[in-house]
DNA sequence: CCTTGTTATCGCATCATCGCGTTAACTCTA
DNA sequence: TAGAGTTAACGCGATGATGCGATAACAAGG
């Protein structure tokens, strides 16, 4: 698109909103919430932050997660926030011609609960009817509303599809029940085990490892199959 | 995300890129490029541009659209460009930093041929493996290689689910034929006749008329019945 | 060693989908 | 009016997917 005249118009400021889902302890979907420190009454929020000159949009992500909710490099290495939308509306924020790029990334809840648990200016929002559910507060500023939404169909759709694709489980190898109880989570709906072992077999492999400690035949431990190393995708995927 | 200082940081440049994308007369998926006017030995592109002050993105690619391509409110009506990605390399435009945010449009080739008939600054590059196959140009600049990949990919997968999506099709009426064959240039696959009809039906309604003028039983005309009086989707969507 | 409990696998009935040959419906033309 | 041609519908065999009861495998604990 060349077009000579780049200086000659106003730029809008572009800021980052992260959608942060994970799956409670109560097997419950929840995004991640922040408010202004020390301000009990402040309105909760998606965390987000503007780009900063030549700034990529996935750095501005990881960044406002550092200064927002602490998350580091701990929490963050290895894992890629996913782009949703891009919110135009220019009446989105009093303080000027504001676009927000919206993304989404899943995190274990056990990343989370660690940086949560000594802090009051962050919480995690259980998920119902594809919105966050925040005691108090009716609605999400900045129409960010729209955003868990985007995340949430988003979300949902991917984990029809391959096991775990936003990393929810706290570890690389894990249990076909571990891995079903994450859908299931996600999805708000129910598979049954046989047809979920089905889908699930031909993106995972099988470590070799088993789960023991307790009484019954101890479970398989696999983990996932990269996506280019799979051939093809599953039928699922196809018409 | 509140944040005081929006006035501290210099801010990226927007730009809207946009695929438009018709099937030729040969069923052939294809993508509408432009060049610099009156440049004969000028880059093919994509056309585009930077967003003006305050001005939505849609609004941007409407009058993208009408400046470089001469489209109007004749093709444009009752169209809206779908957004695929923002693309952030700060690297990507010499000029300086500018993001752009990639649209996909589709449009019945009826509706392109007529403006581009009487312009040498646009062609319709047909779509091979997921790329425009430009006569004479390997690559398209600012990496609007990817925005076509990204494109290509949404249609199809669009294409796959519901009944011409982005309005291919000259006519909102059509045949069964009609739209089964828009759909395999789209997917550049083969469908079955009576598995394509069963996906469809569905999700059209019978216009009560049918096509005649040649010999055989005519074709019943159907239109798409729009998705929001569509209850529940179908079985294809879910798992 | 036996019981309990859990996971994995299996067999199979049922249901859904697909593709194709056949039939029915309905136009156009000679 | 009959034949040709095209679309729509149908019947059905083949295939695939699902769900579930039964069985096998294998641990922990008494």
């Amino acid at each position: 698109m060349p077009e000579p005249d780049i200086g000659d118009y106003p730029a809008p400021h572009v800021a980052v909103d992260v959608a942060v889902l994970t799956v409670l302890p109560t097997d419950e979907l929840a995004v991640l919430l922040h408010r202004r420190t020390g301000d009990r009454s402040g309105q909760w929020a998606l965390p987000g932050r503007f780009v900063r000159p030549r700034e990529r949009l996935a750095d501005a992500v990881a960044i406002a997660l550092q200064e927002k909710c602490g998350l580091h490099t701990r929490e963050l290495r290895g894992r890629a926030p996913h782009q949703l939308h891009l919110f135009d509306d220019p009446d989105r924020d009093d303080r000027g011609w504001v676009m927000s790029a919206a993304h989404l990334l899943g995190l274990p809840c056990s990343l989370l609960q660690d940086v949560i648990r000594s802090r009051d200016d962050l919480q995690l929002a259980p998920i119902a009817d594809e919105r966050a559910r925040v005691s108090g507060q009716r609605r999400l500023p900045y129409g960010q509303d729209e955003i868990v939404r985007y995340a949430v169909v988003d979300i949902r759709e991917r984990y029809r599809k391959e096991p775990d694709p936003e990393g929810l489980l706290e570890d690389r190898q894990f249990t076909l029940a571990e891995l079903l109880a994450v859908h299931v989570a996600v999805l708000d709906e129910d598979w049954q085990v046989d047809t979920f072992r089905r889908h699930m077999l031909p993106m995972l492999a099988d470590t070799g490892e088993v789960s023991t400690g307790r009484p019954g035949r101890p479970a398989a431990i696999y983990r996932r199959i990269a996506a280019a190393a799979r051939h093809g995708n599953t039928t699922a995927e196809r018409r």
